[in-house]
DNA sequence: CTGCCTGCAAACGATTTGCACCAGC
DNA sequence: GCTGGTGCAAATCGTTTGCAGGCAG
């Protein structure tokens, strides 16, 4: 299943307007450039990355309004953070039901697509407990280019 | 399955002395205290919250020890730090195969123990890009209280 | 005794906040 | 025009680091 940016993107500014309609939010250049950044990349930016992007299409955008969108879109549901071992917020504009290899070296967060994971059947008798809303598998190990790196330095000897 | 706490920190501090053995390191009074609050609690503390929990129980272990001890705890594999869409890291010293409910209001985390979802067939076909170790399922919502809470006051719009 | 550990304080990086100005509606 | 959004700078928070002394082995 391939993704096709401009697509989605076409989309997601569609749900960005109703929804910011829906909350009497404003459609500013900034939150629609903001989100235009995150749809065309899969790669679970930082707020600082996404920053770097703003900033390389538009000057004036300020580091503080994109930590600022970013938390809009996540409490209205258009965007969501990662769930993952490391420090920094990644964020997903991809709210749909997927799932992240995390490399546990250099903090790459590959998606992974599956049928079966993404339905496997909620754990029952916790409705008391807890009210689940969605879930996320996060597999933990190595990129293969950090996976080599480990190698090498176990089987090779250094000059 | 019941976890009862003074066995399992039996267990987990003869774990910690011979993997310090295994790695040369110094079995100190406080990697002892900072492992007994570890596995005393199931409520993944922060370095924070170890802290606390720690100098209420000695004197004089300064913050920073708290925080390069439980770092050395995950990478010498007794602790593991846990993903979670918040920005503290949380810690917990089971490092058995299980999944978490995260409340998204409060952060509360609960553990959830449960044989088919710890039995998962991998993903397969992505062996050259990515190198799994294992994972976990995070799954998101409300807690008890805070599901309350929501509902007290009218619709929600929490991610 | 000797080197790994710790405690302290200061540095650090990511994120947030207060306030005045500016732009959508 | 009113209201919410933005930019700036400073504050804050979690976490890390440099250094000197202390304790485990």
């Amino acid at each position: 299943m391939k993704r096709h940016a401009s697509t989605i993107g076409d989309s997601k500014l569609q749900e960005l307007e109703s929804i910011c309609k829906k909350h009497g939010l404003a459609l500013t250049i900034q939150r629609r450039a903001i989100l235009d950044i995150l749809v065309s990349r899969t790669d679970h930016p930082t707020a600082d990355q996404v920053f770097e992007a703003v900033s390389a299409r538009m000057k004036g955008v300020s580091r503080t309004t994109v930590y600022r969108v970013l938390d809009t879109f996540v409490s209205i549901g258009i965007a969501k953070k990662v769930s993952n071992p490391l420090s920094k917020a990644r964020f997903d504009a991809d709210t749909t039901r997927h799932h992240h290899l995390v490399c546990l070296r250099c903090g790459l967060v590959l998606d992974l697509f599956d049928a079966e994971l993404s339905n496997l059947h909620l754990p029952t008798g916790i409705e008391d407990e807890f009210r689940i809303f969605d879930y996320s598998i996060t597999f933990t190990g190595l990129c293969a280019s950090c996976n080599e790196a480990a190698h090498a330095r176990h089987t090779t000897s250094i000059t």
